[in-house]
Parts: C-alpha cells; sequence; structure tokens
DNA sequence: TGTACATCAGTGAACGCGCGTTCACTGATGTAC
DNA sequence: TGTACATCAGTGAACGCGCGTTCACTGATGTAC
C-alpha cells in the first residue's frame, strides 16, 4: 500500500482524498463558479482527466463533496452539543451551525443551494444525519406536540441567520461577534415572551 | 417613440426590459446556471451583443435582475402587510415573503446568494427598501429595546424557511401548504411559550 | 415640406478561453506460479 | 525468490462547446435648416 506522504510518484496514493481537499479549498477561495474539475486535478497536482478515476463526473464529485461538508457540519454541531454548558446546548449548537457556514462559505452554499446533492444517496443520508443532531436537541427540550414545529423553526433561524450573514445581508463582524449575534437573536426569538402579548 | 407592440423593426422599442424578461424566466426555468448572456439576447429575439446597448456587461444585468427582484418583493410584501387582517400582518408578510421565493427560485437565489448586488448601488438600495417593510411591521409590534434582534431574527427565521423549502431540505407540497407551513412555523416560534421555561 | 446629416440601436463575424469529457497510451503495482 | 502477466491509476493530446466580449458595419430615427 503507498504512502500518502510519497508526494512524486506516478501512483497518488489517496487522489481521491486529495481532489477533495483541493475542492474545498477552491470552494472556499473563489466560491462555486471557481471550481472546475480542471481547477481541482491542477490543484492536486495531477492531469485533467485524473479525477475520473475516482469520480464518474464531476456531479460525483460535487456530491462527494457536499456529503463531506454534512459530516463535517454534524460532527461540529454534535461536539457542540455535547460540551456546551447545561441548558445552554442549543444555542451552542445554533453558534456552531453559523460558525460552519462562515468558515466553509463555498461549501456550506453548495450543500444546501446546488442541487448536486439533491438525488445523491450519501449526501441526502448526511444531511439528514446532520439534522439529526439538532432534532434530538429540540426533542429534550419541547413536548411532543410542538416539537416537529419548533424544530423547523429553529433550524429556519439559525439557516436564515447564516445566509443572511454570509450574503453580506446582516453585517457582522468577527467570529465573537458572530457568537453574540447567534446568541442574542437566538435568545430573543426562542426565550422572550410571545410577541402578540407584547405588542 | 417607437411602440412597445411593434416587435419585428429594427429598433427594439425597449430592449432593456425585454433582457430582464427573458433572464428572469431563463433564471426561473434553469437556474443561475442556464443564465447566460447569450441565451438572453437569444430569448429576446436580438443578436449576442445587443445587451451591450443596454448593460455595460454581464454583472450589470444581473445586478438590474436583483434590483428588479428587491422591487417586486418588497412591493408583494407591502401588499401583504396592508391587505391582512388585523394582528396577522407579519405572519403575511411572512407568506409573501416566502412564496415569492418559491414562485422565483432563480432570481430569489440571485438576489441572496450571489455576488453580482453586493456591491452594486441600485441593487443595495432595493434590498434595503424591501427590508424596511419587515422592519418598519416588527417596529409596530415589538418594544425598542429588544426590537433589532426581533428584527434579524423573524427575519432570519422566513428567510431560512424559504431557503430550506427551496433547497428540498424541507418538503412541503403546493402553495396552500406551504402557507401553512409558514403560518404553523412563526406562530409556534414567535408566539409560544419561551423554550427555557418548557424544557 | 424636403433634404443632409448626426446619432443611436441594432447586426454578423470573429477572438480567445476554459470547460467537461473521451481516447489511446504507459508506468507502477500486486499476484500466481 | 524470480518471473510473467493482469490490473490499476495515472498521462497527454484532442474533441466540441458555449461563453463573454470586441470589432467594423448598417439600417432606422430624429433634427437643423
Amino acid at each position: 500500500m503507498p504512502n500518502r506522504t510519497d508526494i512524486d510518484r506516478y501512483h497518488h496514493g489517496d487522489l481521491r482524498a486529495a481532489c477533495i481537499e483541493s475542492a474545498i479549498s477552491l470552494l472556499d477561495e473563489g466560491g462555486e463558479s471557481t471550481l472546475s474539475l480542471r481547477a481541482v486535478a491542477r490543484r492536486a497536482g495531477v492531469s485533467a482527466n485524473a479525477p475520473y478515476r475516482h469520480f464518474r463526473d464531476k456531479n460525483a464529485l460535487l456530491a462527494a463533496l457536499a456529503t463531506h461538508g454534512f459530516h463535517e457540519l454534524g460532527r461540529l454541531m454534535k461536539e457542540a452539543d455535547n460540551s456546551a454548558d447545561p441548558g445552554e446546548e442549543f444555542l451552542a449548537l445554533g453558534q456552531s451551525y453559523v460558525r460552519y457556514a462562515l468558515d466553509h462559505p463555498g461549501i456550506f452554499r453548495l450543500m444546501y443551494g446546488h442541487p448536486c446533492s439533491r438525488y445523491d444517496a450519501e449526501a441526502n443520508a448526511a444531511a439528514a444525519e446532520s439534522a439529526q443532531v439538532l432534532a434530538n436537541r429540540v426533542s429534550q427540550l419541547v413536548p411532543e406536540e410542538s416539537r416537529q414545529a419548533l424544530l423547523i423553526g429553529s433550524w429556519a433561524l439559525v439557516h436564515g441567520l447564516a445566509s443572511l450573514i454570509l450574503d453580506g445581508k446582516i453585517t457582522s463582524g468577527g467570529p465573537e461577534e458572530v457568537d453574540d449575534l447567534v446568541r442574542v437573536t437566538v435568545r430573543t426569538i426562542l426565550e422572550r415572551q410571545p410577541m402578540n402579548e407584547i405588542s
């Protein structure tokens, strides 16, 4: 079995992983429009069609990227949920969601906005798995009857926050400011008096 | 001044508007990837570079599209806000937001997800104007001190809902089901007991 | 009212580019004997 | 342990394509006199 550290060999070793890595860095730098199969190959230091040994076509690479992203997002959310102070789990989870989006705008947009993942079984499974982390947390917070709506609502809330910040519609400073913004927003929306009673 | 109904003339009449119209239908059909300047010209029944008389380059057309979309969205939200039953204004407004996104996925994604609008003065003004409709409504519902967070939160909520449905992460049926989903979600999130008191 | 002319909004051909993908190939690897 | 050979993962050249954009042009329009 070839060694990952041997770089200059004819056989790459793990070109599939290298392609995904290259693609992610391309996405993070310039978004989907700068992500071509040729650019991925170029960055991996390999000929233009070498990736075809590992991906059926461009769409398969994109689906693999989305899958990778959902795994990563799920992992981060689980981690945040586990290490949060008691009672702060949902907030920590939401913060990790938004932080992931801002750290990896290109792949986040791909995961949610690009058709590549819609009919790919693996990508769908990974997406469902990450959503389950949120669902589990919500289940522990609210009674059965309003669970579904609260799950959708809280997901939409953090997803909307992430998207609007990402797209520059809401301005925010550095990572700490983002955490603050999420905290204030989530607290205000989810832990306050009902809107109709205030008005 | 040439007449809009004269189609077969050398001078088109209002090619700028025709380009925007063609671009919108292209976006609604196939998304951003199928939107090329040449396709727009083709659909408008005009030579490939005729649009350059009206748009400096492709990006200028995209910015004009986004501007158009924000005007439309603002108009629909204002309309919904005005004609809603008393006390239902926010809900109606949210429903019109989500409905617009689902009716015009391509242009909605362009408005929010594409860099074309970020540094275009007109597009920014139109975006701010549409956001103001929501801000005005929220201002009437909540006291000064939590206004900012509630504005951001409710915007994120409807925007997240629109995005997740659009991207197929939340499934919904026809237009009525979407209205229902928005109603249940908005009601549950914004008009219920605080989450920390429930758990 | 008629004519000369400037202006404007189109045309059609051409450019260079990067893309996804295919092809025939070749060098490296692993395995059967 | 050595060799023949199948398999595999790369290479490099080539394809056709649609794109954004530029160029020199021309037909239509409006206006000054």
